[in-house]
DNA sequence: GCTGCTTTAGGACAATCGTCCTAGGGCCGT
DNA sequence: ACGGCCCTAGGACGATTGTCCTAAAGCAGC
């Protein structure tokens, strides 16, 4: 892996962990275990980082969300693959939040400019879950039902990192796969 | 109005509207119109008005639930002044977020021992939720409904923000109150 | 074996960080 | 009028910040 490649991982990994203002070029270039000057033949500016790993980022979950549109052949199941990201990572939820949630809620507060770039990745969760209600046949309500879908994410995630309870999460993704069965077979409403 | 409660009221609007770690002693000690070595008279650390903002919120906190509770009569009438904070605050909350989610989720970030403290003031609203539950009967429930307002009203901080959408707020925020009316008349189900 | 480009290391730079000290106003009781 | 205490101003401190420069190592093609 090259040396860029190897700034961009370990910056993605301390952003989440520590936070975009607080974590330095020392800091990165510690994990990497590079000299700053190196670093700065890579990046020039800390912005530049951050770019990087959004960028990075985007194109992991435009990945992951292709990989769903393969393993799974049925809209719902592919829906389910979503709620289990706060299962599947929730020891990490627990203690940092989600990645990016918290990013764009960082850089709002720093007024940075990326933040409307970090916002896409919501933008890639939110049309690809509307494309797969769509499919399921609701059509007008299907970008509701996504941005019903984010919300609850973000609120578990925001929950559960806050009381540090990994099996709240556990129990929310169980409820939202219930809240799905629910919408699928319209004859009975809890 | 003291010097001190200058300075802490000034530390509370800045770490809401650009963070803990990104606010500097001269930042605060700017806003309020003071010398550093002023400020250093009345909190010898940051950590320390740190604790004083999260000691005015809990106490600004209980206020407001105190007030809710002499205001309105009947405990569906006090949870809808939970749900109105996304309204009445939208603006605020579409540019930086919640300001107890947001500041937990930064202290859970940074490790800070102070997090513990701040994520206090979810359990707050938690308890004061979930007996408002009781009293309207959902006894076993209630705390499994006063979590998932906070969760959805979280939710919609985090989305709120992120998209800069204070419409998304106010329908948010409608669609909690057509959620409590469902909840509280068991007739039918939507 | 020399040349030239990419990559690296290590330090210098001004600015800012959190923290701390000291000198001196302002106001008190006497 | 005066000694004593609360409050304030201003600057100093070492460390760290983001940024930048320079010298040299590694490696390509000729």
């Amino acid at each position: 892996m090259s040396t860029r490649d190897q700034i961009v991982e370990a910056a993605d990994g301390l952003f989440y962990e520590q936070g975009f203002a607080h974590t330095s070029f020392a800091d990165v270039a510690g994990a990497v275990g590079i000299s700053r000057g190196n670093f700065y033949y890579h990046f020039r500016t800390k912005d530049e980082i951050l770019d990087a790993v959004i960028a990075r980022r985007v194109e992991a979950t435009r990945a992951m969300l292709a990989r769903w549109e393969e393993e799974s052949g049925d809209p719902a199941g592919r829906i389910r693959c979503f709620i289990r990201i706060l299962v599947a990572n929730g020891g990490k939820i627990a203690a940092f939040g989600c990645p990016v949630g918290s990013l764009t809620a960082e850089l709002a507060k720093l007024g940075h400019a990326a933040q409307a770039e970090a916002g896409q990745i919501f933008t890639l969760f939110r049309d690809w879950l509307r494309a797969q209600f769509e499919a399921l046949g609701f059509a007008a309500e299907a970008d509701g039902l996504a941005m019903y879908l984010l919300s609850r994410s973000q609120g578990a995630a925001v929950l559960g990192s806050a009381f540090r309870d990994e099996a709240y999460l556990r129990r929310e993704a169980d409820d939202l796969c219930a809240w799905l069965d629910a919408k699928l077979s319209p004859t009975r409403k809890d």
